[in-house]
DNA sequence: ACTCATCCTTGAACACGTTCAAAATTCGAT
DNA sequence: ATCGAATTTTGAACGTGTTCAAGGATGAGT
């Protein structure tokens, strides 16, 4: 049993990620983490260096939930319209149990120093994961998106997704409907808006759009 | 000298900007400030509920100074794309001073319960400010953008504006060159993008869009 | 000059996230 | 079984934002 110490690991987050759903950010403190799960205080920063850390083992699992989720109800759908909806609706089905917790999340995130920061170094894998998600929605996709959008898209996509959890957690609406209703009118217009390309004169902007991404990506 | 405690407050209010500015916003202490300001603890706390308080005392201030450098950067620029470049540059320059301290605002704006919420109801007045920077970007511009559109773009601009501001406090290149330069390249594209309003195809999509913005903001 | 209600100011105290030296436990090697 | 090093666990202590009962200052009405 090469297991004792992970053990303890996983008790303090299953622990901590319980309470984070029931009581919220702030009332689940360090010190009701330990006394739930029957270890020291110190024990649990022996785990995990900071509050910060707990929340990214929520972020991790939830990133998880939303990848294998997104798989499925991507199945049979063909659309452009349909596999954004897919893979938006799905992340905030994964999402919805935290949403009293969504802020105080998303403050912590914002952070550049935060282990969740999802632009950072430490989520990397997570941001990863996610983008993949948006890459398989848009190559699945049939009719088939300009190829010249195909290479950005995802990317883009993954960011307006960032832009919807942020509506999201803003949604005070019962079950969040508002953000229902966004995903469900912004995904039919993006892929319109997408088709829109083929236009000469469309078709120019666009590709000064695409160029200026590049350009402010990479620090040129 | 009804002002004596208003005095107060100026001072403890003037010292912790001029804190935040110089060490940052984890190192500016209630404590320090208190200590440098030569009043105590508590008497800070008689005028500014909270730390964010305080904070929001800067929002305020950076946002009264953008009014005034973003008017005057206007006097004289017809269109469209030079307008929001001068709107968004001055915005830039006014926060600059305080961009170590950005990641902090951020977080701290960024959670519903905070006075310095850009949403919330404690910065209405800031907001509206800032909305009204915008609204004169767009009606002051000529040529004169389509009618349709006027009514809600300085909205959109503004949330825009929210985006421009939080790739600003990621923005690690010196002098923050990158925001600059996603300014630049990012104003000309808007304006041109709304200019194909005029194609028939382009015009239904931005009629969705706009139809869309309005419901999803009245929860209709 | 005196009163008293209102406004200011104080500093000790609280709960929090976090740190750390020390103690307890575990486990492979003998 | 025993030793010793590595791993795990403990709880007191630190500095933080914030609260609050208590006291001090102020000023209008007499």
């Amino acid at each position: 049993m090469a297991a004792k110490s992970e053990q303890t690991r996983q008790l303090v987050a299953n622990v901590a990620l319980k309470m984070f759903r029931e009581i919220g950010f702030e009332k689940t403190t360090m010190r009701a983490i330990a006394q739930e799960a029957g270890v020291s205080v110190g024990n649990a920063y022996y785990y995990f260096a900071s509050k910060d850390e707990l929340v990214q083992e929520l972020y991790i699992q939830v990133q998880d939930e939303h990848a294998t989720m997104a798989a499925q109800a991507l199945e049979g759908v063909q659309d452009l319209a349909g596999r954004l909806k897919a893979v938006l609706h799905s992340g905030i089905d994964v999402m919805a149990p935290y949403h009293q917790f969504g802020s105080d999340f998303i403050a912590t995130a914002i952070r550049p120093t935060s282990p969740v920061n999802p632009f950072g170094e430490a989520s990397t894998a997570a941001r990863e994961a996610s983008l993949a998600i948006f890459r398989s929605a848009v190559e699945g996709s049939s009719p088939a998106v300009a190829k010249k959008l195909r290479g950005d898209l995802p990317e883009l996509l993954w960011l307006a997704y960032m832009g919807v959890a942020l509506f999201w957690v803003y949604d005070r609406s019962e079950g969040q409907r508002r953000t229902r209703k966004l995903i469900d009118g912004a995904a039919p217009l993006v892929a319109r808006g997408l088709s829109l390309a083929k236009i000469p004169g469309v078709s120019k902007v666009f590709d000064d759009v695409l160029g200026l991404v590049r350009r402010v990506k990479e620090d040129s």
